[in-house]
DNA sequence: CTGAAAGCGCTTACAG
DNA sequence: CTGAAAGCGCTTACAG
């Protein structure tokens, strides 16, 4: 958009059309009297022009822009967080947020636009190539936390340092004496699953130590992958003495199966998660994890959402935040024999 | 505002106040050059009226009415859950979700109308008697979802049958055997915990169990509450068997306590929560609670909003939804000779 | 400090 | 299906 450009008036389309204000205005209010071929033309012109009815004017206002954050299923604490980030960082530039679950109305880019949102951020990639398609039509930047896939150069995102994590989350559990460590992540085909699996791997293999290929196992990043994953692992024949897990709440249910069945944490069993939400500092015993800063990270998304919003570039298609081991009671040395 | 009234244009307000329209758009302008006393009378009949701009007119469109959200604080488990509540809700009526910190800026809620929004949702109350009056004085409705004061006429609210949630919680505890029960809760003035702490009192006296003076503790509805509480409770002579926590981030804080000294949940200590959020299906072992209905408290909270948002009158200034015990692993029978 | 007048952007009833 | 013309709500340069 340009900075010193008057705002196109219905007078403008009509002489680019060559038809009168008249009829623009009434393509402009969709009404019926009107030729199809003349009304496409002249709607082709309004897209072009970035013609905006008065009424909506005010979103034009880019002292008080307001941005549209996007989720996914639940509301939990990864997402809260991140939330928390991004509403504080909004307050600070006067932006508004606009909280909603993605939505895959045939319309919804171009609706949002109508409502207002100067731009999109999505709690973890919540977009299809469809979802994206219609966005570049929209013209409306998008911002996504914590892409599940890789960085497409038409998006902007913005993550933590999850390869680095995942290794010393390892190297920590191989400090205390674990050699028998294993991975329950989150889904295969989420980067920042495989990132943090590979931290893990290249930990462990610098160490010497070995991977059986039942010590790996990718799930969802939710309670029930920990829950089911560390009762099978604990029925090996050889068990781990230690577990990593892809998220807090994996964390939370590996905890959960060792208590069911009368191994204490971190005693017989230690446990590393990944995230370091508000789960973590409250669980029992408090977890040991890989703290993403999520108040940072959704603060960087916000800030960059309005860089593009007024037509900036942002410094990147993609930054990471650092992540750092929280060091806490759910991890000691391996039993004795262990 | 009446219904079928034409939207009040700056001629009315002319002709109402004895001056010409430029002079009433000066007002509305902020433009310097009208006399004080004329500004003054101008601007009393504009709000009297129920002037708005024609850049903010859309915002009449009631089809797709903007609600603004207040916490305080950190986002937690409790905050999202109702949130999300709100959010789905507002996806079915077509209503946007603005989430902000509760602020306390000068002309916060007349700057809320200026922003489009019309009605504001507390989350737990974070208004003070001068929040009030400002609010009255812009017009804008406020509904608030767990009050933490006295329903106050001039405000909607929406919670949760608490007292009953207390009777229940205390009767499963006591039909387990135990009696020596304690109660570790929130603020002492906030009446959702006064409802909470009532209906534990009046299980204990109507089964003659006694209540030490220093089993009944008021505290913060957070972790280190039931850490720091609990503690205190084990280190009595006469130690509790059970423990009913004000919330469950005190219950987890209780839980804790207990694994810190060697003693285990619910074998050696029963402990059950409040609120039902993600947390207590995730603790280890599982949290016995209450759970309050949060999502359908964020639906109902914000079904409120719109019908006042519409000028329509709300059923009941306060409503309360259902409470509901739910039995998980943190309860048990009391140990032998507790 | 006030307001008559010109003008802007838009809409709509109506003639063709 | 089109557009000239009247009209609406608002703003502003300027005369008093």
């Amino acid at each position: 958009m340009r900075p010193n450009a008057r705002r196109t008036t219905l007078a403008d389309i009509a002489q680019a059309a060559g038809v009168s204000v008249a009829t623009v205005s009434k393509v402009v209010n969709g009404r019926g009297d009107v030729a199809p071929h003349t009304r496409v033309r002249v709607q082709e012109l309004l897209h072009r022009h970035d013609y905006l009815a008065p009424v909506f004017r005010h979103t034009e206002a880019v002292e008080n822009p307001t941005i549209e954050v996007q989720f996914k299923g639940s509301l939990k604490s990864y997402v809260a967080e991140t939330l928390e980030g991004i509403v504080d960082a909004a307050a600070e530039s006067g932006a508004s947020v606009v909280v909603s679950k993605a939505s895959s109305a045939p319309h919804w880019a171009r609706d949002l636009v109508s409502a207002g949102r100067r731009a999109v951020i999505a709690v973890t990639s919540v977009h299809t190539a469809a979802h994206l398609k219609e966005l570049a039509r929209s013209g409306l930047p998008l911002v996504v936390l914590d892409p599940l896939h890789l960085p497409d150069s038409r998006v902007h995102s913005v993550g933590a340092t999850n390869f680095a994590g995942g290794l010393s989350a390892t190297r920590h559990l191989l400090s205390l004496g674990h050699r028998r460590i294993a991975y329950l992540g989150g889904p295969a085909t989420a980067v920042c699953n495989q990132a943090r699996m590979h931290g893990y791997r290249a930990a462990m293999e610098a160490e010497g130590a070995t991977v059986p290929e039942a010590y790996v196992r990718p799930g969802e990043f939710m309670y029930e992958t920990g829950l089911a994953g560390a009762a099978e692992l604990l029925d090996l024949d050889e068990p781990p003495t230690a577990v990593f897990a892809g998220n807090d709440e994996i964390a939370l249910g590996v905890v959960e199966a060792a208590r069911a069945r009368g191994l204490r944490v971190p005693e017989d069993l230690s446990v590393v998660g990944f995230d370091d939400t508000s789960l973590a500092q409250m669980a029992s015993p408090p977890l040991t994890t890989v703290r993403q800063p999520l108040r940072e990270m959704g603060a960087a998304a916000l800030r960059t959402a309005l860089r593009l919003a007024n037509g900036e570039k942002a410094e990147s298609h993609h930054i990471e935040l650092a992540t750092e081991l929280v060091v806490r009671a759910s991890t000691a040395p391996p039993p004795e024999g262990g």
